[in-house]
DNA sequence: TAAATAATGTGAATATATTCACAGTCAAAT
DNA sequence: ATTTGACTGTGAATATATTCACATTATTTA
């Protein structure tokens, strides 16, 4: 972890999720008063499931994982997302402390924002106000779909799914390098190490991929697709 | 279904939820402008899956089931709460359609407001963005909960913290009338028809409620609270 | 009221996924 | 290079929940 401070960290920021883009300068200025650069290496928590909510996180580059511990204290990952992307912004609005965990999946660099900036713009820049409210919405309209899927779905068709989505959404490619555990993999889509090694080990046989340790290629698409929709 | 108009049905509403609840007369009328107020019979659908997004809808009173079919065409209940609340908004903001339904689960009395009044209120209403805000936030991280809860616990365990949420939450009473057939019972804790069955009468063995068709009654509220919580 | 339809209860067979125990592999650190 | 600890693979036994087939009970409708 490490940290950099800059003098106007945001307004020379390439870097910019839909709800920021149309602040103006002096915006940008309130928004990024007392906000913080910082680099995460993979593997290092970024929010803490558990703690003070204190900041807007917005992650600028790289993969990371939301999560949490649930009633059986077994660790859920609920997402799996990279960046540009703001995160834990429900708690913050919601509760005095995060709900979930976010972790860098791969090197990963941040930016703290100050909450208070972001409550003025909410109350004073109706558009803004209005961008977050979409972007949530998405989101809780996302993961209805998701849990749903997750709830009803047999293990195979959620691995499916799991590589469909690292491949379309993420690596953008066919073969990757997932910077997941097995267990990892298993707290993703629902079940225990054990069975990940299982499903990947007869889709091995079947010829729909080609793993290599962490690297995964994906040898055919189309029964990738039939599995994960029939359920 | 019967549709009732009124003048200015919001001014002397006495039903108000948080969100509404600083709004002067004169934001009311732009909110109400158009508001219709309908009642539904219990069973009846308030919001279908898959039609256009028109409206925000604020049930006033009632009970309702949030429910939307899954990738297996099986049907998932995701919430049950009464009123009142607004329900379906992220999809007004998120969608073109709407992603799930609204069902009434007992008679129930609901207001339809048009968007257009709504969403010029979240831009020129600080405060009643920043509810809104609140309001998703919230409704976000008691979904991950309840996600988690249901994708780790065992089904004993759901049923369990179905009926303590039934009896603290909705009904406030230790004995009810449950307004959910065996089936719709399953698909609100994730499992079949037969399965709610068994564990009703594994429960009803081991003294812990006593059940008469719809109607329940908890004796041991304690030992709920252990299932539910050993998972 | 009778008939039709929907809802519920139950046990046996089956499917799906977990747990356990152990072996083997990889990666980091000394 | 070697040790340590985390990670991974595998089969057998077990647990959990589903499916199926059929009987029974409510509820609605003609």
């Amino acid at each position: 972890m490490r940290e950099i401070i800059k003098d106007n960290p945001c307004k020379d920021c390439t870097v910019k999720s839909s709800t920021v883009y149309n602040l103006s300068d002096d915006e940008l200025e309130v928004l990024c008063n007392n906000s913080t650069e910082i680099q995460f290496q993979k593997g290092e928590r970024i929010i803490k499931q558990g703690t003070f909510t204190q900041n807007i996180v917005f992650v600028k580059s790289g993969i990371i994982k939301m999560h949490l511990t649930g009633p059986v204290r077994k660790d859920e990952i609920l997402e799996i997302n990279n960046g540009p992307i703001f995160v834990g912004v429900p708690d913050v609005f919601a509760n005095k402390v995060h709900s979930y965990s976010v972790t860098a999946l791969s090197d990963t660099t941040a930016c703290f924002i100050d909450y208070s900036g972001y409550k003025y713009l909410v109350q004073n820049n109706g558009k803004f106000a209005l961008e977050i409210i979409k972007t949530l919405s998405e989101s809780i309209v996302t993961h209805y779909q998701r849990c749903v899927s997750k709830l009803q779905k047999q293990l195979t068709a959620t691995f499916a799914e799991a590589l469909l989505y690292f491949s379309d959404y993420i690596f953008e490619s066919d073969e990757f390098n997932i910077p997941l555990t097995r267990v990892e993999f298993g707290e993703y889509i629902g079940t225990t190490r054990e069975t990940v090694t299982k499903i990947i080990s007869d889709f091995t046989k079947d010829h729909i991929i080609e793993v290599n340790g962490k690297n995964i290629r994906i040898l055919n698409k189309d029964i990738l697709h039939k599995i994960s929709n029939a359920g």
